[in-house]
DNA sequence: CGTACCGTTGAGGTGAGTCAAAGTAAGTGG
DNA sequence: CCACTTACTTTGACTCACCTCAACGGTACG
């Protein structure tokens, strides 16, 4: 359904940026250990209230992060793709996992056990300071209001939400379309800018009346980013 | 206007945690450098788009962190008080402040200018483990879904909103009484709940009116803490 | 005592929620 | 390959919480 992004090693000084520190040998005590897991679509791969076990880090596939409040309002919290760590924010926090990962594909996951995250932390001052800047310009304020203000209409929020997700996951043909192949259902996508399902229907067809936009199921094809990128930004009144 | 706490050395151990792994010498050096100042009620602290300087303490006075998006509406991002820090995030992340800080009443500020943080945090691996902690749990997702959850009825977030700034701003009178002195006005409490100065009033009275609260412009009496802990829990239907 | 700011009130508009039903695609087994 | 099941998506009618704008009232402050 969803386009594989190329697998990623998590620990390659090209993979995922947060190991980077690592020297080569420590990345092949790492890769010997046992902790590298397939989740199948659908599955859960830890659940909000859990203790966290570590850092996972996402090898291919897409996790979406979400949670559930007192009333049963499910709210995405953001998508995760290869290359990219998960579950740390809990792990430094002390805290219980505030979201469920929820895996969109089929995903190969690596967990690296907290204890061996204290011990690479110890031996490489530069780690917690990776984490440290990963930390802060995750979930960032900017793209949250951008997603959930609900002073902006949904169209607004929703072709924002596009252009996010426009590099992991859309690809630009030759005749300069772009072309979405979501990750995400509708129901994951009303959850990312906080309405219903049915609102994020007729947003994306209001989206195709003006000749934004085009979809089917999935499949999302942005004719001119250009005029994308004025919705996201300016909304001209109609 | 607000009851001033008491004022908070934060460098020293019983002040902000943060710095509470330095030992005294340091901490001496610290508080001879001329960073500190005061910022009169309303003044700016650091404005959003600015690059970060270092990492703010904020002695004595509250600080509203709010910020504006491209169609000028304002979103309050969090409350600081003594004891607390500010500005980290933006340093961390090496971004531009996404948020500008407010002096909601007289305010005495120390700044460490992102040298020394360097330096510290050379000299001190256990200071980034600290913030990691610390920016792991500020605007965690929680908070955020309980204010600004458009799911959420608007009382049940003011009510949550009222839990949350009982710690810094309420006194418990010997009868058994909340007296709230909100250092926020119309304008920011609407700011944090992500609604307009109006709703804000409506939805107060609404609170009045079932005998939940009385109050009078910044002065809110909560006369039983557990009947507004029912609404901001699981709100009955009336 | 006047001014400026903040807060309240009211009327009217609207975007999104809710619920229920119909439509469509994907998955399954014969 | 087709019939069947199941899950997802769309549509429509109705409701309501919050927004908007404008006028008014109070409080603080010079």
């Amino acid at each position: 359904m969803c386009a594989f992004p190329s697998a990623v090693n998590c620990f390659a000084p090209d993979g995922c940026a947060d190991w980077a520190e690592l020297d080569p040998s420590e990345v092949t005590v790492l890769e010997r250990k046992q902790y590298r897991r397939i989740y199948r679509r659908g599955e859960t791969i830890f659940h909000q209230a859990d203790e966290p076990q570590g850092i996972y880090c996402i090898e291919t596939g897409y996790v979406l992060l979400w949670c559930m409040d007192a009333f049963g309002n499910e709210t995405a919290l953001g998508l995760r793709t290869p290359g990219e760590s998960m579950g740390y924010r809990s792990l430094f926090a002390e805290e219980p996992h505030a979201a469920t990962a929820r895996a969109l594909t089929d995903c190969r996951v690596r967990l690296i056990p907290r204890k061996i995250v204290e011990q690479l932390f110890d031996a490489h001052p530069a780690l917690p300071r990776r984490f440290l800047r990963t930390l802060a310009r995750d979930h960032g304020p900017p793209e949250a209001l951008l997603l959930r203000g609900q002073h902006l209409p949904l169209r607004v929020r929703l072709a924002n939400l596009l252009l996010i997700l426009k590099e992991p996951c859309a690809v630009v043909h030759p005749d300069g379309r772009l072309v979405f192949e979501l990750p995400l259902a509708r129901h994951d996508l009303a959850a990312m800018v906080g309405v219903r399902p049915e609102s994020v229907g007729r947003a994306l067809k209001e989206l195709e009346d003006k000749d934004l936009i085009t979809f089917r199921r999935q499949r999302v094809t942005v004719p001119s980013i250009d005029r994308l990128l004025d919705v996201a930004g300016l909304d001209e009144l109609p």
